[in-house]
DNA sequence: ACAAGAGTTAACCCATCGGTTAATTAACCA
DNA sequence: TGGTTAATTAACCGATGGGTTAACTCTTGT
């Protein structure tokens, strides 16, 4: 594996990195509140693991708190997926706008601006 | 892992899927055509095994053609993706915004459109 | 009818992954 | 100073992932 990109979806490829992944985008947390819904499921040494995981691949910084770790989320990361995506954009954005399409027939009360194109902003690290 | 969020990131977390992708978005392919760039780093079942791999987790169908298989690309799995991300839409848009303003400055020449803020567009399939 | 081409299936190998328990490090507090 | 809490490290285990080779199926062209 070892290429970024594939470290990168790697990470997203379980489901509990992608729980913590949305606890912190409610805010820093330190890893015991990262734990903490897990600890039933699994050891805390598993959260460990789960945490580096999350930060090699980028998403998370982590910061020493005296006895805590503090972690948060990284944009890096979250960045690298958009822009491979980007490339897709085409495949995907058609099938918003069907459904789009299908919620003005189902309840067309206020239209929605024209969602944003966005085409060809950038490219990074093709591969 | 088996949740199909994870079947999808898991799909995507290696370098010849991902370029299989690429392939597959300049137009269909037969599995043949899909394997020749790699037939010289791995073996036609390793590839028919990453071709598998993409079927199940929705970003490829294969259809039937006499002798040959049609492999095209699908956009559900991409949607799924694109879904998840836009949770975290503030978190790489940012980063995007910061090129922008960075390429404005660079080659101030004519100006791109506002790019399109899409928010909470939608959301399916939450974890 | 049958050889050649397209692709899959089966059985196996080794590395990595997600988890465990036990031991360890480090900071705080009483 | 010594106990408690926060978190990591180490050693291990079973399952899965990416690859292999060998054998097989199906379709076509002659």
């Amino acid at each position: 594996m070892s290429d970024t990109l594939s470290q990168t979806f790697a990470a997203l490829a379980d489901p509990t990195r992608r729980a913590m992944l949305a606890r912190l985008a409610r805010g820093e947390a330190h890893v015991s509140d990262l734990a903490r819904p897990f600890l039933n499921k699994m050891s805390l040494p598993a959260v460990t693991k789960h945490i580096k995981v999350l930060e090699k691949a980028g998403f998370v910084t982590k910061s020493v708190d005296a006895q805590y770790r503090r972690c948060e989320l990284n944009p890096e990361a979250f960045v690298d997926v958009a822009d491979w995506m980007e490339e897709y954009r085409k495949y995907w954005e058609e099938s918003f706008d069907r459904l789009e399409e299908y919620l003005k027939t189902v309840a067309p009360k206020k239209t929605r601006p024209k969602a944003g194109r966005r085409k060809n902003v950038r490219k990074r690290k093709t591969q």
